[in-house]
DNA sequence: TTGATAAACTTAACAGTGTTAAGTTAACTT
DNA sequence: AAGTTAACTTAACACTGTTAAGTTTATCAA
């Protein structure tokens, strides 16, 4: 059985090449301007052919923007793993994330703009593995830390956790599709945004 | 001249109606689904006639969420009125924004996600008179008030009210596209978020 | 080596989309 | 009545994602 071995390899490397291009040409043409023609001719094949390898536009897509996702996890991964004051690991992975999104508006876009349900209810969410989910639990980690060791007033971290990230969402979201938004420069805000939350959950 | 005005009048009217209609079918059938030519066939026109009284789609759009924002505005305003204390105004105001963007997600999706550029930089933005800038200035006016009574650190205005603007925004868009999210109940989630910015911002 | 089988890929089409140039009909003015 | 202007339509352009059906290519057994 060497030779579909063989195939089974040979399809899972153009399955790659699809990939790669289309993150070329995503990124060089930006989320409205992408389109699968484009990607098939770019790729020297017909449209149709991407559809043996993808389900469609949004399954191509969506697995992009998941391996951008894979590598943010790592990074928090990291900070967790960092000998840091709770607190301060929470800042950081809360800028992480808002400086991951303005670095990448496409993925970004992708990531919370097509495929509304692709996660479905909370219950799903949390018993499928993703990165997605992952990540968030990373990041509930961090808060249980602050709160267990009584720097953030008592609360429900998914609640707390939840807050920070729908805010720092909020930074990313509005910068990404309106770009003369914020005035304020952007790390600023960034920094007064966080550290305003945080304080916000802070005992004084 | 009397027969021109009466002309003018009806296109007027019929522009109205144009806009009254898209209004239906766009909140009928929700933003993906909504188009100019089905819009054409509901009025009973063909969809050449629509670019006779709107420049495009995102012209069109455009004008029905205005005319919501003007309805935010008037209660923001209302607001501001009351005999309130500052910063139990600015709650108000937050969880009033919230509110609006959730009870008008179509709405609110063009608002913020069609025409990137609608407003342009932020001079062009403040020279021109919009909704849009009218109530930026409102929420701006409410934010000083509770810097002036030193009820809030010191801090410029601004940037405290982009603060609040993004994080408020990044709840009801996260609510709008993944309909799953967030799993902490809304309401909650609101008061956590809006409560938890003004501490952050607040004298203790 | 030949014929059958299965995989890979393409053609052509469907059903849409926003938008515009050119043409037609109807109304008003002189 | 003829000319002008405004209102509206037809037909087309240039796209989009997606699929059913057909063709080519490669692998396998006889």
């Amino acid at each position: 059985m060497g030779i579909k071995e063989k195939r089974d390899r040979q399809k899972e490397e153009f399955r790659r090449e699809i990939i790669d291009t289309a993150r070329k040409l995503f990124i060089e043409e930006g989320y409205e301007a992408f389109s699968m023609r484009k990607l098939a001719q770019k790729m020297g094949f017909s449209p149709t052919t991407i559809y043996l390898y993808f389900k469609d536009k949004d399954d191509l897509l969506f697995t992009i923007c998941e391996e951008l996702a894979e590598q943010c996890l790592l990074e928090l991964t990291e900070i967790r793993k960092q000998n840091l004051d709770p607190v301060k690991k929470l800042r950081k992975a809360l800028l992480f994330h808002i400086k991951t999104g303005l670095e990448n508006p496409d993925h970004y876009k992708v990531l919370f703009f097509v495929h509304p349900d692709i996660y479905g209810s909370q219950t799903e969410f949390m018993q499928r593995p993703s990165i997605a989910r992952d990540t968030h639990l990373a990041f509930k980690d961090i808060v249980k830390e602050c709160i267990d060791t009584n720097q953030f007033i008592k609360a429900d971290p998914e609640t707390i956790t939840e807050t920070f990230f729908v805010a720092t969402h909020g930074l990313i979201v509005m910068s990404i599709f309106k770009s003369n938004y914020p005035w304020t420069d952007r790390d600023t805000l960034a920094k007064k945004l966080v550290n305003g939350l945080i304080r916000g959950y802070q005992r004084c």
